[in-house]
DNA sequence: TCCTTTTGTTTGTAGATCCAACAAAACTGT
DNA sequence: ACAGTTTTGTTGGATCTACAAACAAAAGGA
């Protein structure tokens, strides 16, 4: 007998002592590092009660007592850290050109950051699952020497990407309807870690949200463009999802209807208008096509070289970024937008004229310093954002198992 | 010494217990009449423990048993229904033109609805305050004739409300940084029940999410129009509200650069082109003062009649209107946008463009079933959103106190 | 009349937090 | 040098809650 009964689930003392762990684990993370009396003074939980989610924590070798103390009136105390030596969350991420993959250990320290140059247009969603794949194994092989147990695998593909980690459309990959995560989890062997996919932006901006200058604040958003442009929401301190998982599909709103034509058919998509493979084609001349980085940068050389026809062009990109970013700004209302992507190194000459665009198309009154800024991470965030979300599934209470 | 501590909060029994009466308080709402067995069967809590979480929400007066019986095998179970007697949640919305409250009980039935008129434009708000809290007093008094608690009054207003219940803009009644809720609460001699305000979208989503066709979904989107065009979004069960509580500002999206002037001195702003607003302004030639809703019958006995003029016009707002949900659709990704307000009774003309126009604009694949309808729960919906709020306070642990 | 079935309560157990008292380990002052 | 102060972290007991299993209650069926 099947229950049909899908409001809210009853909570129980694990689901207490689930939360409380990850209290404390929040805590040291951002506050590392700090006592059991810190932690019980700022958390309000009790001190015995700490002293015992501390014991347990380091148990599971999460957490580490040092050596270290403060020299202080009273007793000293016993500072705890994360334990960065037992485990490790992997990000990897699918782009048109290259293939990237970040592993980190619980205190967001890098223990590897590798790129790898990778066809995604043209070869066979076969061939391009086997790459990643070979990939992911060898970070796997890395981390396995260092001793180290894996938290979780995610990857990120720009495009749709369903609940059950099928990317439905990938434009920039030319894929539809790629069973990634499974095919993934049969390539390396259905691993007892779980394996996730899930869109670029969506995992960028969970590193934003974790690493980035404004960490922890509850609602973001991010604005990115490899090929196309696109879009992810923290809202409520949560990753804005949707009914299917496809949030954050901002690229062909159009924003000049007499534009350029886009790849969708219509004319003046925001994709069309400033993404950055369009800059490309404008500025360029030349259909962009690979590694998007050296166009940039040649982009980035002639804007400091002051050549008003590139200067002009960046200028209006600006105008409809700062123009989408109003929408998301006024349908979500974050603290901040962030530019992301191949629009970092734009942005000298991006962000005046969309800040500007912004501000006149913004309804709510805005706090100083809301607004507009360009993305303190640079390219890897989404695969940075891929173990972030790995992390976040661990502090959410996926703890891993006792000296598992 | 203050915490700056704002990570996630510690958990305690009382947040257990609090979990599973909101549970049993769910269950019973959305299965009621059933007997205990049947919850601890549906829920996966306890036979013993639903007894006693049972118990206290008897003994609390939010259920209640009833002598029915099921006529089968076995020993008769005792029904428990929602105790409709004790207590009261009440919505007020402020509309431009008239007031409406609404005081529901605990199973959703309306106890009252009251419509007034009211001159929002025009008045000082010191008046229009003081117009308010006299229908809530008169409100009050009638539920407290009837024997009730009031668990909660929730005031939705028209326009940008921030979180501490100052209504920043509401250009319908020309109010800029009003305290409402300060300033109710003050009329109100300090209620011992909260009194909150918000965004009139926001509470119609809310009584979409509870009472309306999609009651449950996760994932919602609202579109309404007064005499602007605002949004409500319920994002992964939760209202989006955003950093400064502004989400849902759709109303000067340019949809149509060299469309109409809006009111914020920009062209062709959906409010401009497909606000109930800007349709009679160009169907009836009029300027829409004081009560739309006359109006808006014309419109309709016109296009009943088949009018040429009326029907373009409808068709082509609807198109834009389209155009405005595609948005929401794209960057939020809600199982269905819900019309409402007004352009309930204009739908059988705006829908068919705007659903056309809304999937060809969006990107994601669509599950059938999908896309646009118009709202069933008619004119009411923000203030019955309103007492839906209280009534969600109250789920979400806020219970009355025993025999208060 | 007895058995079966289902309901709801009772009784005891386990788990987790909190409180208060205490022990431990430094610094401070005479 | 030594007691007093201050802060840290642990220990034992009380409390609260959910859970499991046994049991009592109330019907229908044979």
């Amino acid at each position: 007998m099947t229950t049909t009964y899908t409001g809210p689930a009853p909570a129980d003392f694990t689901d207490v002592r689930a939360t409380n762990l990850a209290v404390v684990l929040d805590y040291v993370r951002t506050n590392a590092p700090c006592s059991r009396a810190d932690i019980a003074a700022s958390t309000g939980l009790n001190k015995a009660t700490v002293s015992s989610l501390v014991g347990e924590l380091i148990e599971r070798r999460l957490l580490r007592e040092t050596g270290m103390t403060e020299r202080r009136i009273g007793r000293p105390a016993t500072m705890i850290v994360l334990d960065g030596a037992p485990y490790a969350a992997i990000g990897l991420d699918v782009g048109t050109d290259q293939l990237t993959v970040i592993a980190v250990d619980l205190g967001g320290e890098h223990l590897l950051a590798w790129r790898r140059a990778f066809t995604g247009r043209g070869a066979t969603p076969g061939r391009s699952v086997a790459a990643i794949a070979a990939l992911a194994r060898r970070a796997l092989g890395r981390l396995a020497d260092q001793g180290r147990q894996v938290l979780g695998l995610t990857v990120g593909v720009g495009g749709l990407v369903d609940p059950d980690g099928v990317v439905r459309i990938a434009t920039g990959l030319d894929w539809r309807d790629v069973p990634l995560r499974d095919s993934l989890v049969r390539a390396l062997g259905a691993p007892d870690y779980p394996v996730t996919v899930d869109n670029s932006a969506n995992l960028a901006v969970l590193a934003e949200h974790r690493y980035g200058p404004y960490a922890g604040t509850p609602d973001l958003a991010y604005l990115t463009s490899g090929p196309g442009v696109s879009a992810g929401i923290v809202a409520g301190g949560r990753l804005l999802r949707g009914a299917g998982g496809y949030a954050g599909e901002i690229g062909h709103f159009v924003v000049d209807p007499g534009g350029p034509e886009c790849s969708c058919g219509r004319r003046g998509c925001l994709e069309a208008v400033a993404g950055v493979g369009a800059l490309i084609r404008r500025l360029a001349g030349t259909e962009p096509a690979g590694d998007l980085e050296p166009e940039v940068a040649g982009i980035v050389r002639r804007a400091r070289a002051q050549e008003p026809k590139t200067l002009a062009a960046l200028h209006e990109a600006g105008r409809h970024l700062g123009h989408g970013a109003s929408l998301l700004a006024n349908l979500v209302n974050p603290s901040v937008v962030i530019l992301g992507g191949h629009y970092v190194p734009l942005a000298p000459w991006i962000l005046p004229t969309a800040g500007e665009a912004l501000d006149t198309l913004v309804v709510a009154p805005q706090p100083p310093g809301a607004g507009l800024v360009a993305s303190a991470l640079g390219h890897d965030a989404a695969a940075v954002g891929g173990a972030a979300a790995v992390l976040d599934a661990v502090e959410a209470g996926r703890l891993p198992l006792p000296t598992a």
